[in-house]
DNA sequence: TATTGTTATACTCTATAACTATA
DNA sequence: TATAGTTATAGAGTATAACAATA
């Protein structure tokens, strides 16, 4: 079928991410963890301490839906607040945090492997400029 | 900052791609569209009489769904259907329908244009070939 | 004054189940 | 039996507004 939308690169971008956040979840699923979770848990890891806003505005998550984000995994045991002053709350792993995200980051490997092998090894290279380029929002 | 998911092709494609339908959608506004929108009434031009489950499935949108958006589009003039069978609805696009469709075609080409000035020059000819690889759901 | 965190709320998008009617 | 369309409904994800407390 003649499909004239294969050729706009931001249809096929909104298709091809759907396609893998789906993926993913359904990877993540045993796990008990969605996308959002462990790109947290994984922001977390790699700033500890970072505070609540400071993530949501990395995660480009906003400060109302945070709240109830940050909550769960507080109440689920694998991350843990502290005040840092007495307004900001400094966002840690628990070691229950850190033995769930080993376990995540090896689904998201996983995750990551079958999506570069659909490219063309000659393309691969290029895969991640390409969607660092198009993620630059700053950009004209 | 160290940043650990911008190496994650999946989650660099999700930011990407969240970001591109957020400016078309507000591109689109003026004209009352949404991208969904658009991408039926171009898929309606393209294939025309195509029928509404044939539709639903070629767009990723469940029947279920496909009820509601293709009344509202109906109810504002812009596609009309048919009786295929006793069962089946075939759509076309109305006069309205066309004009809008005209109209929209501009804003996408120009979102379209933005996206790929993004990209530096050399690598713009492998955008669609990897966003179309990526998109390959049947692949590995 | 601007920022942090929170609650409440609403809207869009998507997913499932159940149903009727028809191929 | 499988398919087309519909309705109802529920769940994510996301957005805004308003508020209290604090920097």
């Amino acid at each position: 079928m003649k499909d004239p939308l294969v050729n706009l690169a931001g249809y096929v971008l909104r298709r091809a991410s759907a396609v893998a956040l789906a993926e993913l979840n359904q990877r993540l699923a045993p796990l008990n963890l969605r996308h959002a979770d462990v790109a947290m848990l994984m922001l977390i890891e790699s700033v500890p301490g970072i505070t609540q806003s400071h993530a949501g505005r990395v995660l480009d998550i906003q400060r109302a839906n945070m709240a109830p984000f940050v909550a769960r995994l507080e109440a689920r045991g694998v991350i843990e607040r502290r005040q840092v002053d007495r307004r900001s709350q400094a966002l840690d792993l628990t070691r229950r945090g850190r033995a769930l995200l080993s376990r995540a980051r090896r689904v998201v490997a996983a995750h990551e492997a079958t999506l570069l092998k659909r490219v063309p090894v000659k393309l691969r290279p290029m895969v991640l400029p390409i969607l660092m380029a198009l993620w630059n929002r700053d950009a004209a």
